[in-house]
DNA sequence: TATTAGTCAATAAA
DNA sequence: TTTATTGACTAATA
């Protein structure tokens, strides 16, 4: 049976021969497969290893950090030592000297973090050692009202008579002072603000191109003398790198605490209170610069704030609004000067105007009723009915606005989206500023002390090179907001009137008394500037330097191969042409800053001035809603992008017609 | 930390 | 006398 079966399923050759060639491709296969598989196994193999590597790599990357970081912490065990020996000292002084550094407890409660510190010992008996050092220093009295002058004068005086500091190599000075604070690990701006009292670009100025010693005044040798004084004192560098350990990560740079007393008396501490006495002529300016420095973008982000908060408040209750303050009591006084002075108008009136004066413009701007200029007009030429004016402005502007036309403000300024990305047309502001000056007779003198706050130079050059607002910072924007609310200030004439009266009469004054202390002014014994009748001295100021035309020929050629020079091209450049490398750096910073504004402001005056289809200039779209150029935009990019913008949201057709021409010709030109 | 933006005072030009 | 220019400075920024 068996084999009747197998003979019935014996195979034939051929089916043995199919089935061998299956099994060969059966064995093809599964060599193929392993081969496949050798070859993943190899990758992965080479995955790991370059893997494993990466790892040992970033093992080997993080031990060296750790290693660094406790290198450092070694550095300063000596910490807590310093400190208790410190304490110890101050235990010892403590009964006999009462002398606090700082000036009263508040200027220490300002900043919790140099509080912390500067309470510590240490530097407390750095600043009374190094303060009785100064005693024995200063001339006169710490506390007499000698001006800066002549301390300084006596302070020079002292370092001449010492001989061997009569010529500091500065330049090996300002090395030792970089690799010291490469050493310290301490930045520029705090050994500026500690020990030389000065802006960290200055430091990096000075640091870098240290002028010779010969070459400097009184001034600039100062923080020449300062640095010396700080690399021999170990004290000073001690307390500094103490300050800067403490200060990393905690000091918020480019952000003075409102009372920047802390900080001085650490500078009283690391300096000498000599050369800080040196400082109070200069506080004047100082407290100038710090207000325009510090309080400007504070008061502008606090103005943009406010703003949109107050948008947003008065939006919501702007229908009850308009009627309820219809019959509001009238405030405003003809005489009330006070709102034109910039520094006397609180933020949130400010704010109020902006707001009001806006929303106003916003108005004009979509009301195809009303001519773009006439409003603006109307304030430039009193002629036009001025008692109907003052009438209608003696009511709260908003009470001008509900009564003259309803409130609809197609554009939502309201949210805060569009109050951030709120546009003034600069251009347009500075050209009606300029014509209303020069119809009435107004100085920029007058007009930037009152309005602006500024000296007539710096009123000039913001007239005749406005920035586009989008290239503006906060501080320039608040320049334009101004100019902006002074043309609608329907007052705004009368006022600068009379400003003009009290300028001139405050002039004749001063040019009679000045007259009468010239008498008194006379050279001091040094022959190095004028003593008054009243014995306050002044050092001669150093004389403005003027490029010939020969010398600004030279550097415009060295600007235009290369606008970024080397500071060995500087010091060449220096050399060749006789001037300081200060000198040569400062004109190519100010010669890019200009030719950039130059790039700003000319086309759009060519706009201006170049328009035959209007008599106006562009003064109808005051507002608009601002398009940032992108990243990798050009200036042209964003200028056209712009001016296509223009082409849909504003409604004059003049100045479309103007835009298209100058759209054109910059498309011709790129 | 190098560079920029904004500003000033001195000076030149109108 | 007013306006424009420019070298120099500080604070802010990239």
């Amino acid at each position: 049976m068996d084999l009747c079966v197998f003979t019935a399923v014996s195979p034939t050759s051929a089916d043995v021969e199919t089935m061998v060639a299956m099994r060969n491709r059966d064995v093809q296969r599964l060599e193929q497969e392993v081969r496949r598989l050798q070859h993943l196994l190899q990758e992965v193999q080479e995955r790991t290893a370059n893997h494993v590597a990466l790892l040992q790599q970033q093992l080997a990357n993080k031990s060296q950090q750790i290693e660094r970081l406790q290198a450092k912490l070694q550095s300063q065990q000596d910490y807590d030592k310093i400190k208790t020996e410190l304490r110890t000292l101050r235990e010892l002084t403590q009964t006999t000297d009462d002398v606090s550094v700082f000036s009263s407890p508040s200027d220490i409660d300002n900043d919790a973090v140099i509080q912390t510190e500067v309470k510590t010992p240490e530097f407390q008996d750095i600043g009374k050692g190094e303060l009785l050092n100064e005693s024995s220093v200063i001339s006169g009295s710490p506390s007499s009202s000698s001006s800066s002058s002549s301390s300084l004068q006596s302070l020079m005086k002292e370092e001449t008579e010492s001989g061997d500091e009569c010529e500091f190599d500065t330049t090996r000075l300002a090395l030792e002072v970089k690799e010291a604070l490469q050493r310290l690990n301490v930045g520029q701006r705090v050994f500026g603000h500690y020990v030389l009292g000065l802006s960290q670009g200055t430091v990096s100025d000075i640091l870098a191109r240290p002028k010779p010693w010969s070459k400097l005044t009184s001034r600039g040798r100062e923080p020449f003398l300062r640095m010396k004084h700080f690399l021999s004192d170990e004290h000073s560098i001690r307390t500094l790198r103490a300050i800067q350990d403490r200060l990393r990560g905690i000091f918020v740079p480019c952000v003075r605490p409102p009372d920047a007393s802390s900080d001085d008396a650490i500078r009283k501490i690391l300096n000498r209170s000599r050369l800080e006495k040196l400082d109070d002529d200069d506080d004047d300016e100082g407290s100038r610069s710090q207000r325009d420095g510090d309080s400007s973008d504070g008061a502008i982000r606090n103005i943009l704030q406010q703003a949109k908060h107050e948008m947003q408040t008065q939006t919501q209750t702007q229908t009850s609004a308009t009627n309820d303050t219809f019959d509001a009591p009238v405030h405003q006084e003809e005489e009330d000067y006070g709102t034109l002075d910039p520094s006397a108008q609180s933020p949130t009136d400010f704010v109020q105007s902006i707001i009001q004066k806006i929303k106003c413009e916003l108005d004009e701007d979509t009301d195809p009723s009303v001519s773009p200029s006439s409003s603006s007009h109307s304030f430039e030429t009193p002629s036009a009915d001025p008692h109907q004016r003052t009438q209608v402005f003696s009511r709260s502007e908003e009470n001008m606005e509900t009564q003259e036309r309803p409130r609809s403000c197609p554009i939502n300024i309201s949210s805060s989206s569009e109050l951030q990305s709120l546009d003034l047309d600069t251009f347009s502001i500075t050209q009606r500023v300029k014509e209303t000056l020069t119809i009435n007779s107004i100085g920029q003198r007058v007009f930037g002390e009152e309005v602006l706050g500024l000296t007539q130079s710096s009123v000039s050059e913001l007239l005749s090179h406005p920035k586009p607002w989008t290239k503006l910072s906060l501080k320039g924007k608040e320049n334009f907001i101004r100019m902006h609310l002074w043309l609608q200030d329907p007052q705004k004439i009368q006022k600068l009137n009379v400003m003009k009266k009290m300028d001139q009469r405050a002039r004749l004054k001063r040019a009679l008394i000045g007259s009468d202390c010239d008498s008194h002014r006379t050279l001091d014994a040094g022959g190095q500037g004028f003593c008054d009748g009243w014995g306050r001295c002044d050092v001669m100021k150093k004389p403005r330097v003027i490029l010939s035309p020969q010398e600004r020929e030279t550097l415009i050629a060295a600007y235009q191969t290369e606008p970024y020079p080397s500071p060995y091209t500087i010091d060449r450049l220096a050399a060749q042409l006789g001037l300081q490398t200060s000198t040569v750096s400062n004109w190519f910073y100010n010669h890019r800053s200009r030719i950039r504004r130059d790039g700003f402001s000319e086309p759009m005056q060519t706009r201006t001035f170049q328009n035959p289809a209007t008599s106006r200039p562009l003064s109808a779209s005051l507002v608009r809603i601002k398009q940032e150029p992108s990243d990798g935009e050009t200036e042209e990019d964003a200028y056209l992008k712009r001016e296509q913008h223009d082409h849909v949201s504003v409604g004059v057709q003049s100045i479309m017609r103007v835009k298209t021409e100058k759209t054109e010709d910059l498309s011709d030109l790129r």
